[in-house]
Parts: structure tokens; C-alpha cells; sequence
RNA sequence: GCGACCGUAGUUCAAUUGGUUAGAGCGUCGGCUUGUGAUGCCGGAAGUUGCGGGUUCAAGUCCCGUCGGUCGCCCCA
């Protein structure tokens, strides 16, 4: 037992139902981004280290103890990615892909983060990825967030999820509110809780949104965003407001919604639920203005989300289970051997067929009625003389002989 | 990184106050003379009770450590 290998802690291994699960949100989202006309983009799994840490923030929890970080056998530090913006952003800048902007890109796969893993945390999880990169444009964030609320339709999570909306300002109302966030904690430090003191230095603004009931008091006093607002950022914000409304997307403004990563500016947003314990966080983003700048390129505004894949397959109604079309229930030396040519034809002709070839007849009736198939064909020596097949249809029991020439038809039919 | 609870066949669970060869359902394998399924019948295999150490005449049951799981804090998707 203690020999046996195991999986990594926090990784997940997906069969079945969790798997389909897994699978239709992929799809869901796929089909979704085709209609808003966003293109697929596939970035590397790592980066150098400093595309996250210049970008993500090097005071952030993520890049401050949550990367898997190791030196490459030539001695460079690597980072498995713990989020795909910053790749994203790295590629647009040194792939050139300025000269197709403003670009619309989808991406999704695997991200890494060394967390205690709990229910809707993992270490190797998995995101959607949305991002419109060269437009300073509110209709940006507001076709971004538009879209995010269609998925989560489709995905049959609209009721369950609402959307928190919040404004962080351009980098001028950001600082200054920043500052008066400062002043006013500093003041208030002997009522702050510990972790709050230590984001005091780290990300003040976090200490708005803090769960510890003692900070409450302290948070609810601060300065608001709004006054420190410049009349641009607040036009802005306006105009995302307004472009939901007239999409019919249902929003809530947070004032104390801050996001963890340093880069966003103006717009940020999370979808949240109550249905995933400590996770409430389904979908969340923002726009990210200064990012690009910031590893290096041409100054470029930006807007992007992400969401868990597996945080919105636990959320979902358990998907069907595909079931092939038919199975085939040989019986006799014969009809196994044509069955298995017989079986290639029916797939190469769009059919989704099985097999049943073990047991006796009974045992090989339980296999195709547990497949969940809708027809079973039975073969034998006798039926495969006549150049025919015994089709029955599971639900009913109704059973006809059809030609073997007809069979796929056959098949096909309601 | 902190805290709580948990860890028995492939799987879901049993096993009186620590007390003989650790049981069952499902799954799996074989059989019921290879012709009819969604609860047919019979039989088999499969566990050094996560791992290591300790207490005891005796440990799956108690203690310590470790690994893993679950949930919460933190953080975030």
C-alpha cells in the first residue's frame, strides 16, 4: 500500500460523470465564444518566472507563496502558470500580435497554484479564459461581462450566480484612494485583525472586502472609491453600467469589491454563489490598463475574465452520460467474426456502436441494456446466413429482422 | 501557512465497552449445454484495516508521528 503511487495532492483524476461534467463546460464555453467572436489562443503552460511577478504582483499572495516555481537544468527560473492573463499578455507582446488589434481571445486549460487544497480548491485546476486586448472602450468590458452571463446561462447557473460590480477608477483615482485608505487604517490600526494589519503593507484595499468581524467596523468606515472618482472614470463606469442594462444582465454595485491582483483598473467584477462553500467565486475579472505596459510593450488597455471550469461543473446539473446508438450481441463463431466488420461499418458510418461480446446471451443482453444504447442488434449463425440482423429497441422491446444493408438506416431511425 | 474531523477489499459501508480465522452490497472473474435486457441462480478472487512507531496478555478500535482525504481560516477561478 505505502508503495503504490499516487496522485500529486490537489490534482484530480476525472472519469464518468465528472469528467462530462468537466467536458461540457469546455463545450459550453466554446460554442459561447464562437458567437461573440472570440478567437482560441493556446499560450505555454510556463513562463519565466517574472512574467507572473512583474505582472500579478510580487506582494500578492499568489506570487509571494502560491506558484510552482523551479530553475530549468539551464539554471532559469520557470513558473508553472497560475493564471493566463499575464502569459496572454507576454505573447501579445512578443509574438506582435499588436498588429491584429484589438484581438478577442479565448483560452483554457490547466493553471497551477500551491494552495491547501478544500472543496472547489485545488492545485492543478482548470479555467476559462477571456480577454479583448487593444481597446480602451467600456463597450469592451461590457460585451466581456455580457457574454460571461450567457455561459453561465447556457450552463443552467443563471439563478444561482449574481454578478458584484465595481469600479476601481483610472491609476490616478486608484492612488489617491489608495493613499486615504492608508491614512485611515494607520489610524485605525489597534482595531484592525492581524491579517489586516499585515495587508495593510501588502494590499490595503483588500481589508475592505475582510470577513473578520473586528475589521468590519474600521472597513465600513473608510473613505469610498467614489470620492477620490475623476468625472472620466466615473463616465466610464457608466457607460459598462449601461451597456449591461441594455443587454438585460442583472448587477449588483460592490463599492468594496477589490480584487486581489494588482493590475486592474476601472472595471472589476465577480460572479458569486453561495452553493460552493468558502469558493464563492464562480467567474471574476476586470480591465488591466497598465499590464502590458508593465512587461514591457506598448502601452495597451485590456479586459479579461476567468472562471473555474470545475468550480461550474460542480454547480451543474449532472450532464447525460453518452450512450452509443446500438450494441451489437454476436452469438456464435460466425456472426463474431462478421460482427467486427459489420460494427467498423456502422462507425464509419457516423453511428455510435459497442459490442457485447463476452457471456452467454443473457449476460451479453445486460451489457448492452446497461450501456444505455437504444438498440440492441442481435447476430447469429442462422440471421447472418440470411444476410440479416434481429434490431431491438431497448426502451420498448419492439424487435424486427432488417437487412444488413439496412442496418445503419435502421439504426438512424427514430 | 493555521485549525477541525476522517482514513477498513476496486468502490460504498459493517465489525458490541480493545477480545477467536475483519463481514456485506455494488463491481469484477467463472459457471448455469451461446437466442433475449432494465432486481435470474450458483460459485470464486480480492484487505499485513494508509504507512511507521508506542501502550497492552490482546489494537481496525487507545497514544504519537507521517502521508492522504474532507471542511473551515487565508487566498482566489
Amino acid at each position: 500500500m505505502s508503495t503504490k503511487v499516487q496522485a500529486i495532492r490537489g490534482t484530480q483524476d476525472m472519469l464518468g460523470e465528472a469528467a462530462e461534467r468537466f467536458h461540457s463546460v469546455v463545450a459550453a464555453f466554446d460554442r459561447v465564444r464562437r458567437l461573440y467572436g472570440f478567437q482560441r489562443v493556446e499560450v505555454p503552460v510556463f513562463e519565466a518566472t517574472e512574467v507572473f511577478a512583474r505582472s500579478i504582483g510580487e506582494t500578492t499572495d499568489i506570487v509571494s507563496k502560491e506558484m510552482y516555481t523551479f530553475p530549468d537544468r539551464g539554471g532559469d527560473s520557470l513558473t508553472l502558470r497560475p493564471e493566463f492573463t499575464a502569459g496572454i499578455c507576454r505573447a501579445y507582446i512578443s509574438e506582435g500580435w499588436q498588429q491584429h488589434a484589438p484581438l478577442k481571445l479565448a483560452a483554457h486549460g490547466p493553471v497551477f497554484r500551491y494552495e491547501r487544497p478544500q472543496k472547489g480548491r485545488f492545485r492543478q485546476f482548470h479555467q476559462l479564459d477571456a480577454e479583448i486586448i487593444g481597446t480602451d472602450s467600456p463597450q469592451a468590458d461590457a460585451e466581456l461581462l455580457i457574454m460571461a452571463d450567457q455561459l453561465l446561462r447556457e450552463l443552467g447557473l443563471a439563478d444561482g450566480v449574481t454578478l458584484q460590480l465595481n469600479t476601481l477608477g483610472d491609476a490616478n483615482t486608484r492612488t489617491a484612494w489608495r493613499a486615504a485608505l492608508v491614512a485611515h487604517f494607520e489610524a485605525h490600526r489597534a482595531e484592525l485583525s492581524e491579517d489586516s494589519l499585515a495587508r495593510l503593507e501588502k494590499n490595503p484595499l483588500r481589508i475592505l472586502d475582510s470577513k473578520d468581524p473586528s475589521d468590519r467596523p474600521a472597513a465600513d468606515s473608510a473613505p469610498g472609491i467614489d470620492e477620490y472618482m475623476t468625472a472620466e472614470a466615473q463616465d466610464f463606469f457608466g457607460a459598462v453600467t449601461a451597456g449591461l442594462d441594455a443587454a438585460g444582465v442583472a448587477w449588483t454595485r460592490d463599492a468594496r469589491l477589490v480584487r486581489g491582483l494588482d493590475y486592474y483598473r476601472h472595471t472589476a467584477f465577480e460572479f458569486v454563489t453561495d452553493r460552493l462553500g468558502a469558493q464563492g467565486t464562480v467567474l471574476a475579472g476586470g480591465r488591466y490598463d497598465g499590464l502590458i505596459e508593465s512587461l514591457g510593450g506598448p502601452a495597451t488597455p485590456a479586459v479579461g475574465w476567468a472562471a473555474g471550469i470545475e468550480r461550474l461543473g460542480m454547480m451543474m446539473d449532472a450532464p447525460s452520460v453518452p450512450a452509443p446508438d446500438a450494441v451489437l450481441v454476436p452469438l456464435g463463431e460466425a456472426a463474431e467474426a462478421a460482427a467486427t466488420g459489420l460494427l467498423a461499418d456502422l462507425r464509419r458510418s457516423g453511428l455510435a456502436c459497442d459490442m457485447a461480446y463476452r457471456g452467454n446471451m443473457k449476460k451479453r443482453m445486460q451489457k448492452a441494456a446497461a450501456s444505455g444504447a437504444r438498440f440492441a442488434v442481435l447476430l447469429g449463425d442462422d440471421e447472418l446466413a440470411r444476410r440479416e440482423a434481429a434490431v431491438k429497441q431497448l426502451a420498448t422491446g419492439e424487435q424486427r429482422s432488417v437487412t444488413l444493408d439496412g442496418l445503419a438506416e435502421a439504426l438512424r431511425a427514430q
